[in-house]
DNA sequence: CGATTGATTGAAGGTCCTCAACAGAGGTGG
DNA sequence: CCACCTCTGTTGAGGACCTTCAATCAATCG
């Protein structure tokens, strides 16, 4: 959880060359990157709705969420995060955060001054290649929320949405698919799906029961990761290969 | 409905120059984009899901939609399209199309070489940045209709997506909020926003009561766009004045 | 002019929500 | 070090919102 130079550069070039080929002064120039690292307990809300900071959001180590609500207050996920995502890229040509981002662990984040990204992103065509790629992998995953939340009944709607929280963390190398570990709240899991949180536990035990999940010390596993994609229908194709 | 070119080129300025500051040349840039113009009937499949077309489908007259299906094959529409909206601008950096486009109206599309528009983002930075925009705002879009399917009840949902399209063609220039047009089925709307064409209706027929919308002659209006905002919770922030 | 599309209405039912209570783990403060 | 509180998960009962199925009607289309 340390964070070091070294991972935070880590965890970006690895992102980046899986959106774009880089040559050597691409790395360099991400290398060169000014930023600063800051470990925030979970729930810590990194990115406030409203706000215009100037500064990206690097998630380095942890897990993260972006969320939205409604004028009576109920609160939509709209996305999770993880090593190597800029959570807020966004806000390169958007300078309004039109929602927030909260930690779901405890999580090393670097933030980069806007200034810099940008600059690298217009210096280095390929590092704004890979920028804008990513930011449309990012609506492609959008747009499968949409349909997950509008078209799919509740078993079906959670197992979806956890196979692509595996089939992205897998390719962000955080472990392989089977006996990957979720590390969100059943609330969160109803925030992200539209659901309360009463039903999602009451589908989790399916899946648990289904043999697709297992909870132990108070921690729920994908321990069947093929099956559990058969029962979202889960197609990574919108993935786009970033997550292959 | 005749497809010149100045009309061509007026829907496609018309729409940049909202996203970003164009200049002098930009603008001969875009005049001189290359291009060949149809018109398509209502229900036109514009562009095929999984298709790879080495060409950008510009919307200059009519209306259409962005859709994909879950494997059941019930069908989720993803996004509303007008005048000036190039309906599959995320091919510029993926080649392949997650999902299909389709007419709702009777439509003139401009076809334009996919190497051309790219060639155009990437020679004048302005350009690059409108559209680098454009796919930001898009993305935007998507995170509210997750909110909206997710966390809205019926007739607040409806009511919110046909907020955003009054919004969206009022900024396009096709009219003005009250009176506006609503050119799609009921089965559509109950296809953007999760719900089925017969509870569509019943929602409708409320509205109609409430006074905000009215039909005649087949075809729904809005009467009082700023209480059928009230009625949606619909805030427009989240379009970043792509349509103010 | 039959066939198709879109809108409408009614009845019945199911998925998911609301409300409520409780248990266990962990954190906090006295 | 224990009492207390909070957070997360779990279970049950009842109900509401929306769906499903079906039939009818008007308008358009080939």
């Amino acid at each position: 959880m340390t964070a070091n130079r070294d991972d935070v550069i880590d965890a970006l070039t690895g992102k980046l060359q899986r959106l774009a080929t880089l040559d050597k002064d691409d790395r360099k120039a991400i290398a060169a990157l000014p930023f600063t690292t800051e470990t925030v307990p979970s729930g810590y809300p990194a990115v406030l709705e409203g706000a215009r900071p100037a500064r990206h959001c690097l998630l380095v180590d942890g897990y993260a969420f972006r969320h939205r609500s409604t004028r009576e207050g109920s609160r939509q996920i709209l996305s999770f995060h993880m090593r190597g995502d800029i959570v807020d890229l966004e806000r390169l040509m958007i300078p309004k955060a039109d929602h927030g981002v909260q930690t779901i662990t405890r999580a090393t984040i670097a933030w980069i001054p806007a200034d810099a990204l940008g600059k690298a992103a217009r210096s280095r065509p390929a590092i704004g290649e890979a920028l804008w790629r990513d930011t449309l992998i990012d609506a492609s995953i959008f747009r499968e929320w949409i349909l997950n939340v509008g078209r799919r009944d509740a078993r079906t709607r959670i197992a979806h949405m956890l196979c692509e929280f595996v089939a992205r963390g897998v390719a962000a190398g955080l472990g392989p698919g089977d006996g990957f570990e979720l590390p969100m709240t059943q609330e969160q899991v109803g925030d992200a799906t539209g659901l309360t949180a009463v039903h999602v536990n009451r589908m989790l035990q399916q899946l648990r029961a289904d043999g697709v999940l297992a909870r132990d010390n108070r921690v729920d596993r994908v321990v069947h990761w093929k099956q559990l994609c058969a029962i979202g229908g889960f197609d990574n194709a919108y993935l786009h290969a970033a997550a292959a």
